[in-house]
DNA sequence: TCCGGAATAT
DNA sequence: AATATTCCGG
């Protein structure tokens, strides 16, 4: 039991513009066992599986502040647990009754949590939000890119719209298949072209808002930078290895035309003013086209580009300095 | 007022 | 680190 909702309602929230159209809801979620720890296949996946959104206890995973509340007495995730259960109940409402398939939906479950061992402490954040049909495609794709992920995100709540009130943002999990269409949508739009408005219809997914996506844009445009200027500087750095054996390419140029970098932003020559429907330059980062081992969503920090030319990539260095 | 983007906050 | 929120011009 657990009565949770306290909540204080500081209504704040609700959605000021953003086009709420959060229904759809799809929760099929395929347990991917696959390599995946045993912890992960815990029960509580089961027992979000069915219910997904539902604004009822608002807070299961409020924060810090309220779960410290009354998780004082102990378990957290415990009740964390409980409560969903008891929340069978929840369907009270309209709700929608979608199908079940595809339709681009916010809710989904599956929680898996981190739980390896030791380390859960007050989980916050979840939910995350599926999108459409493409999946089957994705998956396939990316195979092994996506493979393992697709089901990391502990749910809790969510928020639904009906006619709520109180209810809270939940962070947005930016799945690969969501990054995937988001990356998608913005190179069609072209990097500096895209805005959030704009890659959100792109997009396609009815939830998320414009909010949502500006963040997620602005991380990815960070993210692109420092790539960019790692690698800028990475060649300029072989340039000078260049210079030195004597070797080619006198222009000045720092970091126009390189033939490393350019796959990285996937369009070096033409980026703007052009991009016909069906196009796609290829990956950037993000992308599913770069299987291998780079399923990381965003690459850490580390430059990959080979500083001479002719040699294959593969090893590189970590520090271009000087 | 709405939007986009940077700066902050959580 | 990843998202969300807030602040600040257009």
């Amino acid at each position: 039991m657990l009565a949770v909702s306290p909540l204080p309602n500081t209504s704040k929230d609700e959605n000021q513009g953003e086009m709420a159209s959060t229904f759809a809801i799809d929760t099929h979620e395929f347990p991917d066992f696959s390599d995946t720890n045993l912890l992960d296949s815990i029960d509580f996946d089961d027992l979000f599986a069915g219910i997904n959104d539902s604004d009822v206890l608002p807070d299961l995973e409020m924060d810090p502040e309220i779960l410290a509340e009354f998780s004082a007495g102990g378990g957290d995730q415990e009740s964390e647990m409980k409560a969903s259960a008891s929340v069978e109940k929840v369907e009270e409402n309209n709700f929608k009754k979608e199908e079940e398939d595809k339709v681009s939906s916010c809710g989904s479950g599956a929680a898996s949590g981190s739980a390896s061992g030791s380390n859960f402490s007050k989980e916050e954040e979840i939910v995350s939000k599926r999108e459409e049909p493409v999946s089957a495609s994705l998956k396939t794709l990316a195979k092994d890119g996506d493979k393992g992920r697709s089901k990391s995100s502990t749910q809790t709540k969510n928020n639904n719209n009906n006619n709520n009130q109180g209810k809270r943002k939940m962070k947005v999990d930016w799945t690969p298949e969501l990054h995937r269409r988001f990356v998608q949508a913005v190179e069609q739009l072209g990097v500096d072209k895209a805005v959030p408005s704009r890659i959100l219809e792109l997009m396609g997914i009815d939830c998320l808002t414009r909010h949502n996506i500006a963040s997620h844009l602005q991380k990815y445009r960070s993210h692109r930078k420092h790539l960019l200027a790692r690698e800028a500087e990475a060649a300029s750095w072989s340039h000078r290895r260049q210079m030195y054996g004597g070797a080619t390419v006198p222009s000045g140029g720092k970091r126009d035309m390189n033939p490393w970098i350019a796959p990285t932003m996937g369009f070096p020559p033409m980026t703007p003013p052009m991009h016909p429907p069906h196009f796609r330059p290829l990956h950037v980062w993000g992308h599913p086209s770069m299987d291998q081992s780079l399923m990381h969503m965003w690459p850490k920090p580390v430059a990959h580009s080979p500083p001479l030319r002719g040699l294959n990539h593969g090893l590189l260095t970590g520090t271009t300095n000087r």
